[in-house]
DNA sequence: CGGTTGACCTGAACGGTGTTCAGGTTAGGC
DNA sequence: GCCTAACCTGAACACCGTTCAGGTCAACCG
């Protein structure tokens, strides 16, 4: 008869990546399997909950198979996947970012991260620093790159979007000050 | 008679840095202005133009004085000054990121630093990439420790705040990186 | 077969939100 | 003393997240 947790979720996914954050709204969400509004919370405790469920399903949708052997390139490997996760869905890094700001989901990155260098025998601190960092920039590259292309889509700028800074580059720079510290 | 457009953004500060970002409502500062809100349109096209002017007062409000000679410390300058400003104010580090992805102000901090890089004879793409790897590392980092900040305070969450990454350990981090592209 | 349980949903309401608009007031310059 | 422009009113519009008492129906159990 009725919906699951996953149906509703999967519909918040494809109502997200086809009409954006400002369109993942729980009455168009319940219009969209035709059922009232308060039936959505019968799966999802508030709108953050559910939001939270997106980002980790956003991010379960990206997961790629790890090849990398050397940590440089594991880091590489991990931001990058990240990254295309959050690209590959309208509004994803705005929704995961969010999310991980939080601390309601979309942790899996980070822990990964964590876990590259601690295996590359960073000590602690600079295990969460490094790893800190790196997302941070993950977030931040995503952010601004997929908010620049909507804002040129809908003509609100005339920002080009040839300014925008090379992804792996500055990844390299972080990545350099950290082989610095770990010789 | 009637207000200034200044009164209005400087009511709007003190809303935002004594109740939080979510208390900055349009019609919460008519009523503390004894306004209607439509009132505040007179002075603001929209609530996202208000925000983009409140961003840029935070900054201006924590400007200081330059002192470094060396490309590095000069770096360290801007973006400490960036994070000290954003996070005298409640909701800070949210209300500038934001403005400044959208396109709408905040952009003083990474036009010096991308002056910084040009005068320190950096080519043109690395100042590009590393200005932006700054600003989002410092946006990243000090949007985390708010948000975790107010997070314990409301009793949220148990994340301890000892775990929070050291602000200008990770700063050298990029910083080291961008020395060895530098000489 | 009848009863009970639990999943799933209805429909209405509450108290907000940003924004628009026609019209009103008032101070200052010609 | 008129006129312009700045500033504001008050009501409305179209939404929003969330709550809650109650309703329906399949599945299970004795």
């Amino acid at each position: 008869m009725g919906h699951h947790r996953s149906d509703v979720l999967a519909h918040a996914v494809a109502l997200l990546d086809e009409h954006g954050l400002a369109a993942l709204t729980m009455r168009r969400l319940g219009s969209e399997l035709e059922v009232q509004p308060s039936a959505i919370y019968h799966h999802f405790a508030s709108k953050q909950a559910l939001l939270a469920a997106v980002a980790d399903e956003i991010l379960a949708r990206g997961a790629r198979p790890r090849t990398a052997t050397e940590w440089p390139d594991q880091l590489r490997e991990v931001c990058s996947e990240l990254r295309h996760a959050m690209l590959a869905c309208t509004d994803g890094a705005d929704v995961v970012a969010t999310v991980w700001a939080f601390g309601l989901g979309a942790a899996a990155p980070v822990a990964e991260l964590e876990k590259v260098l601690a295996d590359a025998d960073a000590p602690p601190e600079l295990v969460a620093v490094a790893s800190r960092t790196l997302v941070h920039y993950v977030f931040g590259h995503a952010f601004e790159e997929q908010t620049a292309r909507q804002a040129v889509r809908l003509g609100a700028v005339e920002r080009s979007l040839e300014s925008l800074p090379d992804f792996d580059l500055g990844l390299d720079l972080v990545i350099d000050g950290l082989r610095a510290r770990l010789s």
